[in-house]
DNA sequence: GATGAATGAGATTTCATTCAT
DNA sequence: TATGAATGAAATCTCATTCAT
C-alpha cells in the first residue's frame, strides 16, 4: 500500500544480504561460501534471498557493484577537492589502504577474490574493466594537469604512468591480501611518493 | 624391476597431468575445473590421477610448485649474469611478461588464480609467501648493490622500494589478466624504467 | 510457521528413512547397502536424506538408537509388572525372540550387523556397551531380588550369572541369524529355563 | 622343475597372505580393509595376491577355512583325550577364550566379523553352519555320554542344551568383542560351570 | 512474501580387479 | 611369475535452485 515504506524495507533487506555476503566472500571466498552460509549469517530463509538476487553469481555482482559505487563516491569527493596533484594521488591511494569502514586487509582480499572470479564471470569482468578504464582516465587527466601546472615533468607518458600507479596499488593490495604481516601503509606510502616523484636514479643528482 | 624406466615414465605421466591441469586452471579457474575435465584433457581414466596427486587441491599445489621452480631457474640465471643493476631488474620483470613457454596473459591469469586460491589453502599461501620473501630479499640486495656501485641514490629505503617494484609487476599482471587488450609490455616497461629511475617530479629538473 | 505440523511431518519422514534403512541393513548389511538403495526404498531424492542424517554412519546410529529405545520400553514395562523373578527373566528374553513388530530372524540379523559394525564405529560401540551395562545391572538386580525372596540360591555370583544369561540370549540370536532353520524358541526356552533353574548335573539329585 | 619346492613355496606365500589378511580383518574389519592394505602388510604386489585368491571375498573365505581347520584340530584332540564329560566341555570352551596363538579378544572379533559377513556371503555362511552343526552333534553326543555314565541327569533335552552351551560361548565372545574391559575368563568359567551343573534354582536345595 | 524441504545433477574419491611389461 | 599403473563403476556427499505450503 505504501510503496515507499515497502521499498525502503526491501532495500534494507537487500543491504543485509550484501553485508553478510561481502563478509563471507572476504573471509571464505566466493566458492567456499554457500548460499546457506549467507542465509544463516543474514538470519533469513533459503527462498528469501532469491527474491533479491537471481543467483549466487548475481549476488557477487551486486557486492561488487556496491563496492564500486562506494569507491566512486570517495574518488569524486577527492577529485573535486583542493590540493596539489600529488596530494590528490595520495588520497586516491588511501582509499584502498586507509580504513574507512573495513579493515584494509579484508578490502584487499575482497579485491583479489573479485579479480579472480571476474576471470570466469563476464559481467563482473566488464565492470572491473570499466573501473580500471575510468580510473585510468582520471589519473591520466590528473597527471596532465600536473604537467600543465608545472608539478610534473612533461616528458612522461601519462597513460603509461597512470597504468603503473594503478598497478603499484593493486600489487600492494595483492601482496597484503596474501601476507599476514601487518601492513605499514604510512611507510610504504612515503617510499611510493619518493619513488614516484624522484625515481631511484642517482645520475640526475650528479647533474645538479 | 627397472626403476629408471618406471621412474621416468611416471614422471612423464605426472607432467602430462600437470600440463592439462595448468591449462585448465588458467582457462576455467580452479573451482570451475573438475577432476573429470583434467582426466579428459589428459586422456586417462578417473582413478589414474589419484596415483599421482592425493587430491584436487594437491594437484593445484603441484602446479604452483612447478611454476615456482621454473621461475626460480630463470631468476637465478639472471642474477648470476652480467650487466647493470637496472638491466637485471628489467630482466627479472621480463620473466612475467616476455613469453617463455606460456603466453603472458595465461601466466598472469594463473598467477591471479593461485593468489586467490591461496587465501583458502594454507600450503599454497605459505609457498607464495616464501616466494615473495625470497624475491624481496633478492631485490633489496640488488638495490643495495646499485647504491654501492653508484647507480642508485643512497637515500632510498631499499626494502620498501623492493616491495614497490614487486607490486608494480604484480599489479600489471593482475590488470592484464582481467583486461583483454593486448599488453604492450615494451611500452609499459619503458615507462616503468623511466618512472623508476627518474621519477615524475619536475622539481629536480629545476634544481639542475 | 506452524511448528507442530512441520515437526510431525519431519518426524514422519525421518521414520520412513529409518524404516527402509533398517530393513535394508538387515537384508543386505550396512556395507552392502548404498545410500541410493535407501533413497530408492524410501522414494525420495538423493539430497533429502542428508537433511535428516549427517552421514550414512549417522543413519546406522539412528537405526540403532531407535531400536534401543524400543527395547528399553519393552524392558521397563516388564520390570514394573507382576510375577516371579523367573517369569520376568523369561519375558525379557522374549523381547528378542518372540515377534513384536519384526520377525525374530531379522531382529537377530540386525543385531549381528550392529555388533559387527560397532567394532569400527565408536559411537555405536559406546551405545552398545551402555545397553549391555544397563541390562547387566538390571539382571543382577533381579537375581538379587530372587535371592532375597528365596527363589534363587544365595551362593551364585549374580554379576557373572547376569553376564551368562545375556550371553545365552546373544549367542542364540547369533546362531539364528546365521542358520536358516526356523527357530523353535518355545522349545529352546524350556531348555533354557530348565538349565538355568536346575543345571544339568545329576549329583544334586543324588544328594536328595 | 621341482614341483615339491615350488608347491611349498607357494603354500608359504599363501600363508603369509592369510596371516596379514586375518590380522587386518580382525583389527579393521573386512570392509574397512582394502586389498592394498593386505598387499602392503604382506610386502607383495597387487597382482600377486590374485594368483592365490580369486577375489577379496575368496580371501575371507580362506581365512575362515583355515581357522576352522585349526579349531577342528583342537577339538578332536580334546575329544579323544581323557577326563570327565564336564572337563571336556570346559576344555572345548577354552578354545575360544584361553589364548593359543591369538589374544582372545582378537579371536572374538574375527568371529564376529565372520558371522556378520556370513550373512551376505553364502559360502562362508555354509561353512559356519556346518561348523555349528558339527559342534552341536559333538556336544549332544558328549551330553548323552554324560547321561549314560551318570554325570548328567537324564531328563535334559540334549540337543537343546547343546545349543545353549554353544550360545553362551558365542554370546560371551560377542560381548567381549565389543566391550573393552579385560575378560576374566577364569571367573566367568566358574560361574558357567556352576550354572550349568547346578542351575540357579533354590528349590532343589530345599528338596534335600 | 517467507519458509525450508525436496530435488538431482554433479563433484570428489575409492578400490577391486585387470593386464602389459 | 611378479609388478604396479591403469581402469571405471560406484559410493558418498554437496549445494544452487525450486516450489508447495
Amino acid at each position: 500500500m505504501s510503496p515507499k515504506v515497502t521499498h525502503e524495507y526491501k532495500e534494507a533487506a537487500r543491504e543485509r544480504f550484501l553485508d553478510s555476503a561481502e563478509k563471507l566472500f572476504q573471509r571464505k571466498g566466493y566458492y567456499e561460501t554457500s548460499i546457506d552460509d549467507v542465509i544463516q549469517a543474514t538470519g533469513t530463509s533459503k527462498g528469501a534471498i532469491y527474491g533479491y538476487f537471481e543467483s549466487k553469481e548475481a549476488l557477487l555482482e551486486s557486492v561488487q557493484e556496491r563496492q564500486y559505487v562506494k569507491n566512486l563516491g570517495y574518488g569524486k569527493s577527492i577529485l573535486s577537492g583542493q590540493g596539489s596533484i600529488a596530494s590528490k594521488l595520495e588520497k586516491l591511494a588511501d582509499i584502498y589502504f586507509a580504513s574507512h569502514d573495513l579493515p584494509a586487509r579484508q578490502r584487499c582480499r575482497m579485491n583479489l577474490e573479485l579479480s579472480a572470479a571476474s576471470l570466469h564471470m563476464k559481467p563482473i569482468q566488464n565492470k572491473l574493466k570499466n573501473q580500471y578504464d575510468q580510473l585510468q582516465t582520471v589519473l591520466a587527466f590528473l597527471l596532465k594537469e600536473g604537467v600543465k601546472n608545472g608539478e610534473i615533468r612533461k616528458e612522461i607518458d601519462t597513460e603509461s604512468i597512470a597504468s603503473l600507479l594503478m598497478a603499484v596499488v593493486d600489487g600492494l593490495a595483492l601482496r597484503w591480501a596474501i601476507t599476514d604481516g601487518d601492513l605499514d601503509w604510512k611507510n610504504i606510502k612515503d617510499a611510493l611518493l619518493d619513488l614516484t616523484l624522484k625515481g631511484i636514479s642517482v645520475d640526475r643528482h650528479r647533474s645538479r
